[in-house]
RNA sequence: GUGGGCGUAGCUCAACGGCAGAGCACCUGACUGUGGCUCAGGUGGUUGUGGGUUCGAGUCCCAUCGCCCACCCCA
């Protein structure tokens, strides 16, 4: 019998787990500059948890949840968004301390489950690098998040990352919206498509993205949220474009820009990079305010993004980006005829021990073949030993840039190779 | 979940219903103790899987699995 991966997931092969690196890397090494902290939580999370924060309603928690039940009875969920099992985590662990209105400020880089239908960019297990800045209501702190998510876009390289930005309004507006929308639609709704006819009822924020001409003419009248916006939200609206601007950072204002996630208030964004193709969001956020009560903590704000790896991956991919390259490092033992296999085992021990990379050939092949094997594997230096380097108690160091050889003693060659690496 | 396209060597791809092939990669040798360049030779396949039609199926039909594209949704 063989065995497939399961349909939407895929092995990370040894030859592009480099890829991967270097992208979490450079998004530590952002977090740590923006003064974000790691958070690791569990890869599954009481059920409850997602369906409430994220909303029964919404495609992610009616259809796309992996949940099962452990044999204590619990329902449980893999983690099918980063924000939520975040802010449980904080609320759990009180990680605001005593200090009410501190900013925590967390990252991540983690898998998600999403039981959807696989295609080009989008899996069924698939990674964000996401970060949530929870405890205050600044619109600054927004514009960081954003400046933060275009700062590790731009570190990797990928230009002509578009911002889309909208509010979604809160509580106090947000419902008066849904009302004026809906009247505004009421008329023609019955010459919508089925799945606005359905949202009319639902969920009628998702009217806005209907991509069906007929149900576009008809929302191309409505009422937009930001005219709906009360003094507060309208305000924070401002400030979140007053602090992009003072940091020259550009956007557009997308009205459809909802989320698929019933948490959001005010500030709701998306990155989008047209080197895709339909999946041609790589990453996006927003703020959610009401989230960590909801999850049993105090009424404190929020505001957080999440990044698909999988998608940047894709982007660097097609915009013809190079891998970083791999310097040539470490030793390869070539070792010739009986007389020098133990000693150049032993070799290969203590150069280990030096903290120096090395590897020797089991096959025991011809020089050649042990030579364009270390030339391939990218050594820096094939160390021959041989009946004469044996006899003579030293080996043959060769570089493999210059080609250059010369004689080290076996007993100062630990030494002499340390710290070894190409320029 | 709906609709369409595609599954042949490690990779990229050929093969009218009639002997499963090429390039790259890999291995060996030319170079008897030296990688890259060149040349010569070689290994490598249950044609995704299971049925069916046929004298004969990689090719046609059915099913199934997977991938790709679009819808939907999202990262």
């Amino acid at each position: 019998m063989r065995y497939q991966r399961p349909k939407g997931t895929q092995d990370i092969l040894p030859e592009e787990a480099p890829r991967w690196r270097f992208v979490e890397r450079t998004f530590r090494d952002i977090c740590r500059r923006f003064g974000y902290s790691e958070i690791r939580t569990p890869i599954f999370e009481e059920t409850e948890l997602f369906v409430r924060s994220v909303g029964e309603d919404t495609d992610i928690v009616s259809k796309e949840m992996y949940t099962f039940e452990d044999k204590g009875g619990r329902s449980l969920t893999l983690r099918a968004e980063g924000t939520a099992p975040a802010v449980r985590a904080f609320v759990e662990e009180n990680l605001q301390g005593q200090d009410r209105e501190r900013l925590v400020k967390l990252y991540y880089i983690a898998p998600i489950f999403r039981q959807d239908k696989p295609q080009a960019g989008r899996y069924r297990q698939h990674h964000q690098a996401g970060i949530e800045a929870i405890g205050s209501p600044e619109p600054a702190v927004d514009a960081e998040v954003i400046d933060l998510a275009l700062s590790f876009y731009r570190a990797l390289g990928i230009e002509g990352t578009r911002l889309l930005i909208n509010s979604v309004g809160c509580p106090v507006c947000a419902p008066g919206y849904v009302d004026e929308l809906r009247a505004s639609v009421a008329d023609s709704v019955e010459h919508m498509c089925r799945d606005c006819r359905r949202r009319y009822d639902t969920n009628p924020l998702r009217l806005l993205d209907c991509k069906e001409e007929t149900c576009r003419r008809v929302l191309d009248n409505a009422p937009t949220m930001l005219d709906s916006l009360c003094g507060e939200c309208a305000e924070h609206f401002a400030g979140l474009r007053e602090h992009l601007e003072a940091l020259d950072i550009a956007y557009e204002i997308d009205t459809r820009i909802v989320r698929g996630l019933d948490y959001y208030t005010k500030t709701a964004f998306e990155f989008r990079h047209d080197a895709l193709g339909a999946q041609d969001s790589i990453g996006g956020g927003g703020r959610y305010d009401g989230l960590v009560e909801q999850c049993g903590g105090p009424a404190i704000p929020g505001v957080g993004l999440g990044i698909g790896i999988e998608r940047v991956l894709l982007v660097r991919e097609a915009l013809g980006l190079a891998d970083e390259e791999q310097p040539r490092e470490g030793s390869f033992i070539v070792t010739i005829g009986d007389e020098a296999w133990l000693p150049g085992y032993r070799l290969l021990h203590d150069l280990r021990g030096a903290g120096v990379k090395a590897e020797i050939d089991y096959r025991r092949r011809s020089i050649r073949a042990q030579m364009r094997y270390a030339d391939a594997q990218g050594y820096l230096n094939a160390v021959i030993l041989g009946g004469d380097e044996i006899a003579r108690g030293i080996a043959t160091v060769r570089d493999m840039l210059s080609g250059e050889q010369e004689e080290v003693p076996l007993e100062a060659l630990a030494e002499h190779l340390k710290g070894d690496a190409q320029e």
